[in-house]
DNA sequence: CGGAAAGACTGGTCCAACCAGTTGACCACT
DNA sequence: AGTGGTCAACTGGTTGGACCAGTCTTTCCG
């Protein structure tokens, strides 16, 4: 019983993975080929369709462009991957760390974050506003626990950044919490500092009621950069 | 002649982009369930492995839920989709208008920009510095045509991206580009306001060089609300 | 030497079948 | 009536092979 896996994971969500690891990784350079679909099926003992499913997603992901007829093209991915590829990057072994993106990630939202409650203090509706005050109650009688308090935290968030009537805020803030929630140990990383300060979560709350945007905006700011460490960075394999 | 097509996107793409406009579109309500592969490919008379394509690929938009024997299920876009959707989003007939979506990303992206002007001018070597002071002449000198100037500013702008060391700017960078480009008429919005000041592009490139973080990001942020419409948002369904 | 034709690739689509899970109705037993 | 198990009818997942539709390379003829 050394490996009872119950999990099964789709074929061609494997290969997918793998390819993009490969891609990210740099294993695959851009403006290379890739491999052709038939060969590939046949080096790992596949179907074509599932091959071909997976290219698919690489095309959506844009770390591939393929050309009916000529050969499917490896893209540089630092030119044309979207957000929501950055749990692919720490995943793959060469760049970037884990940390490093997560450092990116938590500076990328207390931007984006703190320009929201600024935005929702200017634009959100009244009830909107009385359910963001809501939520900062709900958030502070959440359980002990570590997933609970998380969950409430992003959730009094999601309302804000809604309230803010930005969808751009709204999708990045999805990509940022589904793709980092399973790299990093958000709660633990914000911790007390930011996730347990009740008392500026009301005042931020009040702010936006009160319409106060540019208080909103500066509390927002300094609440979420508690988190952002400010050592220097180390890259890896300092690639470029 | 009335519809000599020359363009012919596969069958798998129309797919995909019919069905995400249906549940952008709220046609395909959250929490329901999805035709099922062989019903969608019987209704369009395609093959099955077409429709898997483009069903594979509503769930790596985070559009939908697929579980192996059991029912596909549409998920609710505003919880889980990613920033690479935004242009999906105004394609669709209900909900916000392709001014809505323009304006949301002119907004973030002169919230991202300032700030990645500040930790380049904190972060980015002295190379990347001069490339960026150089790429502004390269843009002061680009010929008369609009697009040759938006390439040569999108390119400045890269620079200084990539100079923030800060993969998740990068990237969302990449999703603003490539999302917004086919949609809005981006030289033209732009304009000669942002566009044409090549002495303010010049004196953020020498903020940078200078390490003056304060600076870069106050000009930076400037120089990018330039652009974004002041005007009230009317949308059009008022939906929630 | 130039260019057109032929062949060998490439990805795109289809058909038909079967495997593998989920669901729910049905029936026997308690 | 309630409970439990069985089974048939779904669902998505995978396979094989065939063919269409483009692209690229080679070859051969003018």
């Amino acid at each position: 019983m050394t490996e009872g896996h119950i999990r099964r994971e789709a074929v061609s969500d494997q290969l997918f993975a793998l390819l993009r690891d490969r891609i990210l990784g740099g294993a695959l350079p851009p403006g290379g080929a890739l491999t052709a679909e038939r060969e590939l099926a046949a080096e790992f003992g596949v179907n074509r369709h599932a091959v071909r499913e997976a290219v698919k997603r690489l095309q959506q992901a844009r770390l591939v462009e393929v050309s009916h007829g000529g050969r499917t093209q490896v893209l540089d991915w630092r030119r044309t991957a979207g957000l929501e590829l950055a749990v692919g990057i720490a995943a793959a072994d060469s760049g970037p760390t884990v940390q490093d993106i997560a450092r990116d990630a938590l500076e990328m939202r207390a931007c984006i974050g703190a320009d929201a409650a600024r935005l929702c203090a200017l634009r959100c509706s009244a009830r909107a506003a009385a359910e963001i005050a809501a939520a900062v109650e709900a958030h502070a009688q959440a359980g002990p626990d570590l997933t609970d308090l998380d969950e409430t935290y992003i959730a009094w968030w999601r309302l804000i950044v809604e309230g803010s009537g930005n969808i751009a805020y709204l999708l990045a803030f999805n990509s940022l919490v589904d793709g980092m929630i399973p790299v990093a140990d958000v709660p633990a990383d914000l911790g007390a500092g930011e996730i347990l300060d009740v008392e500026a979560h009301r005042r931020l709350a009040g702010h936006i009621s009160a319409r106060e945007a540019g208080a909103a905006e500066l509390l927002a700011r300094e609440l979420l950069a508690r988190s952002v460490p400010a050592a220097p960075r180390a890259r890896k394999g300092a690639r470029r």
